[in-house]
DNA sequence: TCCAGTTGCGCAAACGGTTGCTCAACTAGT
DNA sequence: ACTAGTTGAGCAACCGTTTGCGCAACTGGA
């Protein structure tokens, strides 16, 4: 192999010109003939001349890297909806040249971001998870660098692309009360987490619009582990609920399996539905009615968000993606 | 906010000292006094003053950055595994100020690792899934660039980190062996990855060891996609298996379903057994025999070996990890 | 023919660190 | 007192790009 890499003197020589000259045949910018510019892009196609990232980044003060934070603490069932998110990303970033740098954060820890970007290793951040009063959202503010929020949609003047959670838990219960089944338990997680309390202000909706009141004791939030959860279906049972609608799909599969050794057959005794068609749920019997999200559309607009932001265009400053009810077995 | 930031050329002239002074107290190499050195350290503390990396990287060749390469193709239930083993390899990279950029790639598609080693945007490269004649491996082979394999054992001088899963087969296989079941169904997935190869050699083992004979007609490879699954299962309950085993989460997922489509209680008439305790089948009633591999221990191996290499210290070759046999209800 | 405007290109200074070499001052051994 | 070895620190080159500015050559209108 070609051990020592060309660099852009060495090119410069070869042709005689200077190293100036190259770099504007290369970027475009700058005033250059023709001629020589095509000289030039004909020589590093075949001398294989790739200019050497590091050095653009210190004259330039620009990485071509983004941030991606992950959260650190989801329930292993919301990462495939993450993962999809991530490769709408990438497919993006590597079209225009970009990488993705990864870090994994908890809950409202900074010192991953803090190192990142006080590294200047990116030039933007892309924040998969945002929390009621989100640190890194605070920290994200206090920097003068770009970044896009996901899951989120109470924070003003900061760039929010995000499904529309809200409409969304509002059709599917609006699609349950509409089958005349009132007695519906709500089974929800961690209410720090905004999207989750769009999905409830959007269940909250279709009872008023349908005219009908919610029973408040048919409501589990903040249900983060096995017994919360099975704890919350034996009392939903118990009230005679008729529809579990479960707020994320960690939480169905636990309540499912609970179902299923209570030995209450679905839909018959009672109905399920659920968000995010995940493989946790896809190989269920019988399947269950879902919310559909497209979380590699949601990386890709959040993507195309970031970078025009870092290049400097105008961008939209709060976008909502759609959705879809798919109706299956469960609340037949 | 500071707006610029401070540099190395500032801390120096604030403290009457040179760049070189400053630089050595911070890195600790080259000649400086104790006092001095103390004096410099107080003040970068107290300044806030962090280095700039990317001058650091230029100056240096060295980026503090790893590529982990990400399977695209996986499927979906394999996810967590792979979730499991970035965060080990994300503490151990943060312990040490090195940073993860993501390569998601197809299989045998080495454009984005390509991009990435040209751009000398990274130190070392993590592979999590490598099959035979893998294509990033001969990549990396090409290139001087320290990186390590996991997910196989079957190239020479070249680092492999993995669990031992001929040996995880072989045991969970001689299990269902002792109690008396001979006709086992094997559900197996692509023969190209290592894994799966070395699974299928367990197999084969514990059956020699056993002194029986397997049934080639029970068992099932390169099964990619629900139908091929289902129809395995078909014929395997056609020709009586007594168990069936599956080789991942995904086959099993499916398997399962098939099996509770068909009305076929597990374990009563068929034992079932499977790789991985992943999401997908944590909650399933009954729950599922299954092998367990620690991904994230897995990670922290894995990047260890790697940021040793990198440091140029001398580490092993070829390491292979432990794993369990958890025993449920579906072989009882 | 003259002059202003344009075009093509190069010089050299950044960008912010690291590091080989030099050198003065100090230590210690004879 | 003389020399050899050690120690602390700085000079300046270097890593490989980008870019503001200057300059010569060329263009075309009066």
């Amino acid at each position: 192999m070609g051990n020592k890499n060309i660099t852009i003197s060495d090119v410069a020589e070869a042709l005689g010109v200077s190293k100036t000259t190259v770099s504007r045949a290369i970027s475009g910018k700058g005033r250059i003939g023709e001629v020589t510019k095509q000289r030039v892009l004909e020589y590093i196609e075949a001398n294989d001349y790739k200019p050497n990232v590091i050095a653009k980044s210190l004259a330039q003060s620009k990485t071509y890297n983004i941030c991606v934070v992950m959260p650190g603490d989801y329930a292993l069932v919301d990462l495939p909806f993450f993962q999809e998110a991530i490769i709408g990303i990438q497919q993006v970033a590597a079209k225009m040249e970009y990488d993705i740098l990864l870090s994994i954060c908890q809950q409202d820890d900074i010192t991953g971001l803090e190192r990142v970007i006080s590294n200047r290793k990116v030039d933007g951040v892309i924040l998969l998870r945002t929390f009621e009063g989100d640190k890194q959202i605070e920290f994200l503010k206090g920097k003068s660098i770009p970044f896009v929020a996901t899951g989120s949609t109470s924070y003003s003047g900061v760039k929010q692309i995000d499904h529309d959670h809200e409409s969304a838990c509002r059709e599917l219960t609006s699609i349950v009360l509409m089958n005349n089944h009132f007695k519906v338990a709500l089974l929800g997680g961690n209410e720090r987490i905004i999207v989750n309390k769009r999905r409830l202000k959007g269940f909250m909706d279709a009872f008023a619009m349908a005219g009908k009141s919610v029973d408040p004791e048919l409501i589990f939030l903040n249900l983060e582990n096995r017994s919360s959860i099975n704890h919350a279906v034996e009392e939903a049972l118990e009230k005679k609920a008729e529809c579990i609608l479960c707020m994320d799909d960690g939480i169905c599969s636990q309540a499912l399996r609970k179902l299923r050794q209570s030995h209450i057959k679905i839909p018959a005794e009672v109905k399920v539905a659920s968000f995010y068609n995940s493989s946790v749920l896809q190989n269920n019997v019988p399947s269950i009615t879902s919310l559909v999200f497209d979380a590699k559309e949601l990386g890709v607009v959040a993507c195309k968000n970031l970078l025009g932001q870092i290049e400097g265009e105008e961008v939209p400053s709060k976008m909502l993606l759609s959705y879809e009810v798919v109706l299956k077995e469960s609340t037949k």
